[in-house]
DNA sequence: GACTCATGTAAACGCCCTTTACATGAGGAA
DNA sequence: TTCCTCATGTAAAGGGCGTTTACATGAGTC
């Protein structure tokens, strides 16, 4: 008998508990924040006892990192789709990167926490590194095609400007961009404030360089 | 009989409990995040019961928020210091205050955590946002000044670039530059990271501009 | 049909948060 | 000095949470 995300009398056993209390832990720190939950509160929203959970999950930092890694894994297919290769240029599809990073912080900002905010130590799991390498390889692999339309003897390195645009991306996403109570008001949103920021940027680069817009 | 942040046996009445509840939560922000450490222990480190702080600090969140406040008073000095009125030029000054920004969330990673990561809400106290807008002032002040240098028909807001400036090296600062467990290794310093970052993004605004280096 | 084992419950221990009633002693007023 | 007041601290109690241990259930397997 699974019972799955259907609310209702339950057997004695969930049937699918792992998954519902990751998805309770989801709905909890968009509600009070990655420190604003207990794993009791995530057995009551799951219907089960407060012991259920430690056959799932060590403690509730294991759960928190597993959130986060799958955060990870979703942050990966969404800039990845973004990025799309580059396609159909370099300069439009790094517009769209940029963009896609935002709009999962301001859209998932569940997971935004469980990644950058709840203090979950990447060691603690070597899966939860692995998929934080993983997003970030997407955002070096834009990097890398974003340098090579800069001639070569003024070329920076690629690693250099992925961890800018990350820095400031993530710098942006997490004063203004979310729905904080500590958020702070602004003069434009945090995607044109953003946008604003790449493009001076690539500007300070020699971006775009004559005969490679449109052409990247 | 006063006690201060001396240890010791102690009259009936610690006579400095407040500043000693202060000092404890700092030393226990550093050693365990903002969320690794309870009121009970705060108490326990001021050597007084653990219904004590109560008579000082309405909750934990209050503490916070003091040590918050407190936080951004003293980075409003570091960064003014740093800043200098933009002496002995605005380029100059500029880059000190970058690095002051790096240098404070290195050397006071409790009080930087409590002020951006620990989730106090602003509203929590009108005298912690306005410490917390004292402090971008500053920044403010020297972005104002910065693109002063720049000619009118080009000049971008200087508050637009006073967010980006604070977003990259919050960002960086966040994602890099304190002893979290959650920090990634990178190639470079942050404060190289930083500076890097900074020169590229002032090229992009025109920066230095003919005639305004050195004499900013 | 019986066995096994993953999965869930119940109960218990200690700690923490918060409130309430009470204790202490520092400082002012007579 | 002596008394009074009140800010500051303690003790105790109620409720909740984290975690462990012993036990219960039932799904899958032979």
């Amino acid at each position: 008998m699974k019972w799955g995300r259907d609310a209702g009398p339950r057997a004695y056993h969930h049937g699918n508990l792992k998954e519902a209390l990751v998805r309770a832990a989801l709905e909890l720190i968009a509600e009070k924040g990655p420190a604003g939950f207990t794993f009791a509160d995530a057995a009551r929203s799951a219907g089960v006892s407060p012991a259920a959970p430690y056959r799932h999950f060590r403690d509730r930092e294991a759960l928190l990192a597993d959130v986060a890694r799958r955060g990870f894994e979703e942050f990966t297919l969404a800039l990845a789709k973004a990025w799309d290769e580059g396609r159909p240029d370099t300069l439009a599809a790094f517009d769209r990167l940029g963009r896609a990073y935002l709009a999962f912080a301001k859209k998932e900002p569940a997971y935004y926490s469980a990644m950058f905010e709840a203090g979950v130590a990447l060691d603690a799991d070597p899966q939860l590194r692995e998929a934080s390498e993983r997003a970030f390889a997407v955002l070096r692999a834009a990097a890398e095609k974003l340098v090579g339309l800069i001639a070569a003897p003024r070329r920076p390195p690629a690693l250099m400007v992925a961890l800018h645009i990350w820095s400031m991306t993530h710098g942006i996403a997490s004063l203004f961009s979310r729905g904080d109570a500590a958020r702070r008001t602004l003069p434009m949103p945090p995607e044109e404030l953003l946008e604003a920021a790449v493009l001076i940027y690539l500007r300070g680069l020699g971006l775009p360089a004559d005969g490679a817009a449109g052409h990247g």
